[in-house]
DNA sequence: TATTTATGACTACAGTTGTAGGAGGCATTT
DNA sequence: AAATGCCTCCTACAACTGTAGTCATAAATA
């Protein structure tokens, strides 16, 4: 179970964005959204190594840096820490929360509805 | 903005369940999912309350705890939060992947579809 | 070559979280 | 009265987080 913080993903949706980065290039890319320090940036990187979320290759000159877990891993593990937490599971209580408060345009709907369709066998 | 941690979840889950509880009573709801010892539940419901999360009568022998955040607001926050770290907004990849994974009855898709329908116009 | 600039390593430090231990007060049971 | 047990209070402590500062080194530039 991958649990991330908020600075956690701000990390790595930088690293998705690409397979290796130097240090320089994931601190501008950081830098609008967060103004972190680059040893800021550092410290996440390598603490992130250790607990096997970020991959370093030091054997080049600058280390290059990637992302070792997947988004959509990520997200699904943050989606169920969700459904649990929240609604013990039940699925519809949440998907019908998500719904009422989201503006989604018809188009989305279509495609739900879609969804909801393929679900019956 | 009020971001719970999962432990604090567990406490309100209890509380959300009455109008008012004693700490005995709040330890030994929690023991059967938690095993939590009594003074760490003290714990979590006094810096509960220095956060506004919780609200402790004194006045009364033995103190009365009680929830001092709605469910649902803690519940919009979480969505919320999810919704723009993971999705950034896009609520209908969100809903599409709750969706995907869940189980839910048939009755349960018709329910969403009607809210579908009435999110028309 | 002497100096600025980028890079990466190591260290720091306060705040939060998870998890309790121990002390002192009151009520009940020997 | 002494012991037992629940109640609340205060204190502790390590791990994790957010956020850097300082240093040494290598590269680029004046």
């Amino acid at each position: 179970m991958i649990r991330l913080t908020d600075a956690e993903w701000s990390v790595l949706r930088v690293l998705w964005g690409g397979d290796g980065f130097s240090l320089g290039e994931v601190v501008t890319a950081l830098q609008p959204s967060t103004g972190w320090s680059r040893n800021t940036v550092h410290t996440y990187l390598t603490r992130m190594e250790k607990k096997s979320l970020v991959q370093i290759e030091r054997t080049t000159e600058p280390h290059c840096y990637a992302a070792a877990v997947s988004r959509e891993a990520c997200a699904r593990e943050e989606r169920k820490t969700l459904l649990n937490k929240v609604y013990k599971g039940a699925a519809g209580d949440l998907i019908a929360a998500f719904l009422k408060e989201s503006s989604i345009t018809s188009e989305e709907r279509d495609r739900l509805r879609q969804l909801l369709d393929e679900m019956e066998v």
